[in-house]
DNA sequence: GTGTGACTTCGAGTCCGTC
DNA sequence: GGACGGACTCGAAGTCACA
């Protein structure tokens, strides 16, 4: 398994405890609801500033996106 | 100050605790050796996947670059 | 509420050189 | 050893219609 979806079953394991949809995360991130949907899947090699935006959207600090 | 340049800096720190040059860095994590130039300075939106290279490169945890 | 394919634009990433 | 520049390629970023 690569970074990518590592990283992206993160995200959704964090969005998830938080109890936001994709689509909630969006609005919070300022990215689009399909993006979120690639990212989760592992599908995109996201940027720092991405995962800045994501990170903060959840209210989680970025270290706990690596935590594997 | 924003997230590349935080980032940029971390790699600084750690590439010269490490007393490597850009130029082995770039050998050990297969980039190019301007580019590495360029991330130290906070001026390129790194990827996931390079930011992980560059971890590995280090023999650092990735955790590490985020503590700021 | 989520996944996917298709699309465009701009920057990630490479390679050359010079100072 | 490192900063910077131009020129290049390919993929990240961002959006849409449809399922």
């Amino acid at each position: 398994m690569d970074v990518k979806a590592e990283y992206g079953k993160k995200v959704r394991e964090i969005r998830k405890l938080k109890g936001v949809s994709q689509e909630s995360l969006a609005d919070l991130s300022a990215l689009d609801r399909t993006y979120i949907s690639d990212i989760e899947n592992g599908k995109r090699n996201v940027s720092i500033e991405t995962i800045f935006k994501i990170a903060e959207a959840l209210k989680t600090p970025v270290v706990e996106f690596f935590e594997f």
